[in-house]
RNA sequence: GGGCGAUUGGCUCAGCUGGUUAGAGCGCACGGUUCACAUCCGUGAGGUCACUGGUUCGAAUCCAGUAUCGCCCACCA
């Protein structure tokens, strides 16, 4: 880019698609993402681990909402001059990533069985390679300045081999163990999935009133005697081993200890009584199925029933089922049913609402499955985990969300660690002959049998891997050099802030403190900021087939990243979701534009020559100059806090509000009058400089691509002005200064009477641009020193031109029928007003009616005794003021 | 069955520890073509802060309850 010297070598439109990518590029050439090789003396630190996407497909909204956040973090941070640093990396995702990848070697005609293991995870690694620098990408331009140089893989060596120390930490520790157990099984995925992946959902389902004959005394059934149960899954029939009633269930009190005879699979089964029974429900009669029912697995051990598993991994009936064997389960469960019925054993049928538990991942009914598995023992990592959040070590933003964490963690169960998939960390146990178990943490496995001493040779390897939070769950280590106590490890652990959604809380906020405070003994960070969910228009969860979804890249290409970002942030609260509308974007874009403009202004108005600045500040100059203090204090209290809509809102509303609306229109009086001196013009506008130096500054951590070419542009214009820093992301957060508290009451008083003034052109029909001579009766000495101090305000801003201000004092008051208004300043009225007088006496009559009711609402308030001596007097006394103020402006109205 | 959140002008949302006449953006109405920006400028209309009760001098804000919507957790066939 070149030195501009005049508006014309200023592009008029901020070209996002062509400048971003380009200011990323210099700032990566910068180094600026990186923190110094030794951390800056006495700095406090700063440290974001980034949530790692999945490597299987494009950025969304969740993945911008997060970079946005973060990145503005971070940049924050950095110009505060912190320790700072914000590590990428990807995830590996090992169900979502097969469950994609299957799909895809589908598409060339490849099942995972017909690749076998070794070649599909060749396979895999080609997709990984292809697929992990698109996402990278995608957040350069979405101006993530992460620390690329120590970004990371979940299935990088470092992870690997956190994966096997912690393991074998847990083994060690006796918190993990390998047991039989019923599990959630995924029939599609053939593989076991952890409870927070089997999502419940309510659905209507049919419920069927079965009858099981009883036994009679020649051991045969009795075709007249039976039990009638109620099922909503017929074809576990073949696997149930008894059928139970409440114990107080007078109806089947007799039946207790009798025989029933299992239709199809003729299984004599006991009846026995346990309370778990609802009487209520169904027959109050419950077929028991223990090896595939939770609730049938529960009361089957109570009662020492037998456990048959009558279904094979891709849920068909094995060869307990007999002829039915092969059968798919819902195919089994239409022949079960037709049997029943021809043998007149089917009494009824019903649809019944029920909560069936799909797969997260692939929508399949998810099938409890008896098995032998890997379990990590949560119980006394939850409690560590727990106490934590109680005692305020990590607090989580916004706080209801510790209740939340606190209740899961309370009522946690065993974690089912193991996957019967391949794309993942194999679980590091081995078995020997004997049967023994050895976990190792080595990388190539152990020497031999820790139990018996067999040597490696005779020793196999666990083929399961790990539910893929498990490494997740060490991220914010394993990412650092755990566990080597590497340089990295001990300057930036414990991090900072864990900055992620709400919905994975579970799946892997609560598996990070657990694991962090397993792994390292101290919590992994010191906050965790929840974000909500970007829904589409009307409140929508955004889905392809919707249709509604709002593709962050596209855009991207279309508004810039900038408006993106602004568009994620403003308006918004942690945890809780938001709705991105095009109206959103539009005004995002909106304001990206006003702040190049701005820019440009500036720019393209700097005095050629500059001279040396003469005079002293105008009152505009200082006004700006405490307003900018102010904001840089709201921005910075905002952004400490984690108000991040907050902090937006400040940026917004100082940099539209105050610096273009109010600030550059007066900076355009005093550079325009004739009679100033090249000195005081580049006095002025090296304030203006500043003023937009300040502005691109406190906007920058939030919008970095048109801040930092604003702030290139304005650096060559002016060295002076950006501090000679030539890039913003390096340069200094200036976070507040002092009040000018006589510029601000000015310029309130001033503002109020142009707003008064515009107000009355436009309310007496006159011509907005029309010069018009004003006469200003100012209330006491102190208002006419005010307007004469910003009398060129004035007459520019409310073309009130030329401006009488009175002599003050009272007494002088607007000529009858004068189109007349007052401020906190003193009456003003036009002097030549040609509106008609009808309109001019209406809107006195108005505003007199308004000053009234004020008036009254005060006198009320202040005559209320309860009120005088029950409120501090603080406030009280500004009551006063008031009405003493609206009382001196009506008095000055007249008539 | 538990728990949580939301309910503020037509729309989308701010309103911290209770203290002016409840704000913003969009939309709407009216008016604006000279030198940053029509992706703009100015002015304005529009709200019983879901409902009921309570605490208080004072409540959108605190408490209790109700309603509607949404979310999370939970093994009822």
């Amino acid at each position: 880019m070149t030195t501009p010297t005049t508006t014309r070598e200023l592009p008029p439109r901020y070209d996002a698609a062509v400048v971003e990518p380009a200011i990323y590029e210099r700032w990566l050439a910068s180094g600026a993402f990186t923190p110094s090789e030794e951390p800056p003396d006495g700095a406090e630190r700063f440290v974001v681990i980034m949530p790692p996407p999945n490597v299987t497909g494009a950025l969304h909204n969740g993945h911008a909402v997060f970079v946005t956040l973060e990145d503005t973090m971070v940049r924050y941070h950095r110009m505060r001059g912190d320790d700072t640093l914000w590590l990428p990396g990807v995830d590996h995702a090992s169900i979502a990533a097969q469950f994609v990848l299957d799909r895809i070697i589908g598409e060339e005609g490849e099942t995972r069985q017909s690749l076998g293991r070794e070649r599909y995870l060749e396979r895999m690694w080609r997709f990984m390679d292809e697929t992990r620098g698109v996402i990278g990408r995608q957040m350069h331009r979405l101006g993530a300045s992460a620390d690329w140089s120590r970004e990371r893989f979940t299935m990088d060596p470092f992870s690997a081999r956190a994966v096997r120390v912690t393991f074998k930490r847990l083994w060690d520790a006796g918190l993990a163990y390998r047991g039989e157990a019923l599990v959630n099984w995924c029939p599609r995925c053939r593989t076991t999935i952890s409870d927070l992946e089997n999502v419940h959902r309510e659905e209507t389902g049919t419920l069927w009133t079965v009858r099981y004959h009883l036994l009679g005394e020649d051991g045969a059934a009795d075709p007249d005697a039976w039990i009638s149960v109620a099922t909503t899954r017929p074809e576990t029939i073949l696997g149930d081993t008894a059928v139970a009633v409440h114990p107080d269930d007078d109806r089947y009190r007799d039946l207790v200890g009798r025989v029933a005879m299992i239709p199809i699979v003729n299984r004599r089964v006991p009846i026995v009584a346990d309370e778990a029974v609802e009487l209520e429900f169904g027959t109050g009669a419950v077929k028991i199925t223990p090896a595939h029912d939770f609730d049938d697995y529960e009361l089957g051990k109570r009662h020492g029933l037998p456990l048959v598993n009558v279904l094979d991994e891709d849920a068909r009936v094995n060869e307990v089922g007999g002829d039915l064997a092969g059968r798919d389960r819902y195919d089994a469960r239409r022949e079960v049913l037709a049997r029943l019925a021809a043998a007149g054993d089917l009494e009824g049928e019903r649809p019944h609402q029920m909560v069936v538990g799909r797969c997260d991942r692939c929508g399949t009914v998810v099938e409890p499955r008896l098995s032998i598995q890997w379990f990590v023992r949560t119980r006394p990592l939850a409690d560590r985990a727990l106490a934590s959040v109680r005692e305020g070590r990590t607090r989580i933003i916004p706080q209801r969300f510790e209740k939340v964490y606190a209740q899961w963690m309370e009522n946690i169960h065993d974690w089912a660690v193991g996957r019967q998939l391949w794309w993942g960390h194999r679980i590091p146990a081995w078995y020997c002959p004997d049967g023994h178990v050895t976990v190792s943490d080595a990388e190539d496995g152990p020497d031999a049998c820790a139990a018996c001493g067999r040597p490696a040779a005779e020793l196999t390897q666990e083929t399961d891997i790990f539910d893929t939070w498990f490494s997740s769950g060490l991220w914010p280590f394993s990412t650092l050099g755990w566990p080597d106590d590497t340089p990295d490890y001990r300057r930036f652990y414990p991090t900072s802030v864990m900055e992620t959604g709400y919905d994975i809380i579970f799946f892997w906020v609560a598996r990070m403190m657990m694991l962090g405070l397993f792994c390292t003994d101290v919590e992994p960070f010191h906050t965790v900021y929840l974000h909500g969910i970007v829904r589409g228009e009307g409140g929508v969860k955004m889905s392809k087939t919707k249709g509604n979804v709002v593709d962050p890249l596209e855009v991207v290409d279309q508004i810039g990243a900038d408006a993106l970002r602004f568009a994620l942030v403003s308006g918004t609260s942690p945890g809780n979701d938001q709705r991105l509308t095009a109206a959103k974007l539009d005004g995002a874009r909106n304001f990206t534009n006003k702040l190049w403009n701005a820019s440009r202004f500036v720019l393209g108005a700097r005095p050629a020559p500059l001279s040396e600045p003469e005079g002293e500040p105008s009152l505009a100059e200082r006004w700006i100059a405490s307003r900018l203090a102010d904001a840089q204090a709201r921005a910075t209290r905002q952004l400490d806090e984690l108000d991040m809509g907050g902090y937006a809102a400040a940026a917004y509303e100082f940099a539209w509000g105050d610096f273009c609306d109010w600030f550059i229109e007066m900076a355009k009086v005093e550079l325009r009058r004739e009679d100033a001196t090249p000195g005081e013009r580049s006095r002025t506008w090296l304030a203006s400089a500043h003023g937009l130096a300040g502005t691109l500054r406190i906007v920058h951590p939030l919008m970095p691509f048109v801040t930092e070419a604003a702030w290139s542009l304005l650096h060559e214009a002016e060295p002076r002005a950006t501090a000679g820093q030539p890039l913003l992301i390096a340069a200094r957060w200036h976070a507040g200064g002092p009040a000018d508290r006589e510029a601000e009451e000015d310029m309130a008083g001033l503002i109020a009477l142009i707003r008064a003034l515009r107000n009355l052109r436009t309310e007496t029909g006159m011509a907005p641009g029309e010069w018009r001579e004003v006469a200003a009766a100012p209330s006491d000495a102190s208002a006419a020193a005010m307007l004469e101090r910003g009398r060129a305000y004035v007459e520019a801003l409310a073309h009130a031109r030329p401006l009488r201000v009175l002599r003050p004092g009272d007494g002088v008051a607007p000529p009858h029928g004068a189109a007349a208004t007052t401020s906190p300043l003193g009456a003003a009225w036009f002097m030549t007003a040609d509106a008609s007088e009808d309109r001019a006496a209406h809107r006195r009559r108005a505003q007199a009616e308004h000053l009234e009711r004020g008036i009254k609402r005060l006198r009320d308030l202040l005559a209320n005794q309860a009120f005088v001596n029950g409120a501090p007097a603080q406030v009280v006394q500004r009551e006063r003021a008031r009405l003493a103020d609206l009382e001196a402006q009506l008095r000055q109205l007249g008539d």
